[in-house]
RNA sequence: GGAGGGGUUCCCGAGCGGUCAAAGGGAGCAGACUGUAAAUCUGCCGGCGAAGCCUACGGAGGUUCGAACCCUCCCCCCUCCA
């Protein structure tokens, strides 16, 4: 069985990495504590950690212990690495919210039983300090000079930083060490833009404890296009299926570059290498079948089987179904039927609304009015504004049950709504609402 | 605390008394071409609307027929000095 350290490097997970050979040789013989620390900005957590919670995935698969670090005390600071300007601070409230948010999101991605892995928070702990002790126990070991060398502050030296987030460093290498000292945490990992505040933790390791600690840092990924990983024209794509559904989901992995693909592949599933090397081999339409791969072993991770399911259905349906080949991807449980097959498959007997956020229900009395197009496509949310609806008709963007729309104020009614009583709206091509006549 | 430079529409960034809903770029949306990709080209890109009106240029006042642009006070950021 290959170790985690053979499945990071060909998987692309690793960056940057202190004393490679040893911690190699450490994961090989050795099952090791290790953690990744989360910030809990947000109630949920984003595209963007994935890399990370995969990583703890792949260590607990090969039976180390992941410890899931949830920033609780680090929120109330604020990391300044990566960022140009000073975040905004939140209360303490929404960041204790925002941390049993994530406690329970992490906890669908490892097993958190029988100490198989670890959550904590680092409030339980760091809001414990006396300022003057942690001055002097800790801050002692810190120099200045050093610091400011660092790249995640030179970059904001330029632009401003204050103090409270000069410290964010000292307390991320003092959460390592607490780890260090009581849960017998050896590495450290995260975004490669977290090397400064690891290595400083590290060292903080070494002067205190006289031990040595590790550090493995992910490549910060993007698009090949150079966009950041989750943002869509919706804005964030979340790890939550109240804020992103899963056929969403299931869309944003599915429109993956071409060039991200084997990439993707790679870092976002489970599939065998030796499989997802194949896509080397394929272009245009047979290309798509491994987005669609991607795009369900992605939302499977993520919301479990039965909705990647239900997302892949609702896509086929929306987009048409394109059976991937049987000897493409044999690992994956992606829904295909025989190559031959797949052009007769009876669409309608898929379930459209199984996922469906984009659902809503309409009024019979007010189709009996006719309402007009663009009133409609506000309504939904299709559109942010009427203005936005009528440019988007005049333009040739709004659909109705796939028939383009003439003019803006066309009116819609009960004539437009199909047997199961149902109105298709559909802005440019992806993004549809269905409307259910009640 | 002192001196100087700034805060403009999602972001960057022009504008410096009327012709400014505000140049240009980026992002975004749509159309064409495609493979639910990329690239490219085209149109759009504050709100409501028929004209027109309303809301916007850090905040509050003021000068003016008229202010993003001038004046006053306040808030915030940056640089240098203490």
């Amino acid at each position: 069985m290959k170790s985690v350290y053979e499945i990071f490097k060909e998987r692309g997970f690793i960056e940057q990495i202190t004393d490679e050979p040893l911690i190699r040789d450490i994961l090989e013989s050795r099952h090791i504590t290790c953690y990744i620390g989360f910030d809990p900005s947000a109630a949920s957590l984003h595209i963007g950690s994935l890399v990370p919670i995969m990583s703890l995935c792949h260590m607990q698969r090969h039976d180390h212990r992941p410890i899931a670090l949830v920033g609780g005390g680090t929120g109330l600071i604020g990391d300044p690495s990566g960022k140009t300007e000073m975040r905004q601070i939140l209360t303490r409230e929404q960041i204790d919210h925002n941390a049993r948010c994530l406690r329970q999101q992490l906890s669908r991605y490892l097993d958190f039983g029988a100490e198989k892995a670890i959550l904590l928070n680092n409030d339980d702990w760091l809001t414990q300090l006396n300022y003057i002790e942690f001055l002097r126990d800790i801050g002692r070991h810190f120099s200045v000079n050093r610091m400011l060398t660092a790249e995640s502050y030179r970059i904001r030296l330029e632009k401003g930083l204050n103090f409270i987030e000069f410290n964010y460093m000292l307390l991320q290498a003092y959460d390592f060490l607490y780890l260090f000292k009581y849960y017998e945490c050896l590495m450290q990992m995260g975004g490669n833009d977290q090397w400064g505040n690891m290595v400083a933790g590290i060292d903080l390791i070494r002067r205190v404890e006289g031990k040595s600690a590790f550090c493995m840092t992910f490549p910060l990924i993007a698009t090949s296009q150079g966009h950041k990983m989750g943002k869509t024209e919706k804005g964030t794509v979340w790890l939550d299926a109240e804020l992103t559904s899963p056929y969403e989901y299931y869309q944003y992995w599915i429109n993956t570059e071409d060039a991200d693909v084997e990439r993707f592949l790679s870092l976002f599933t489970f599939l065998p290498m030796e499989e997802i090397g194949e896509v080397k081999r394929l272009t245009d339409a047979r290309l798509n079948m491994a987005k669609a791969v991607l795009a369900f072993e992605a939302t499977k991770i993520t919301h479990g089987e039965e909705a990647a399911i239900a997302a892949f259905e609702k896509s086929a349906r929306l987009f048409g179904f394109r059976s991937v080949e049987t000897g493409l991807f044999p690992s994956s449980t992606i829904p295909r039927a025989d190559v031959r097959a797949a052009a007769h498959i009876v669409l309608p007997a898929l379930s459209l609304t199984a996922s469906g956020t984009s659902s809503l229900p309409i009024e019979r009395r007010r189709l009996e009015a006719y309402i007009p197009a663009f009133e409609l496509f506000h309504e939904t949310n299709l559109c942010a504004s009427r203005g936005e609806a009528r440019r988007l008709i005049a333009q040739g963007g709004g659909y109705v049950n796939d028939r383009q729309i003439g003019a803006f104020d066309e009116r819609i009614g009960l004539s437009d709504a199909d047997e199961k009583g149902e109105i298709r709206l559909r802005k440019g091509k992806k993004r549809y609402v269905i409307l259910t006549v009640r």
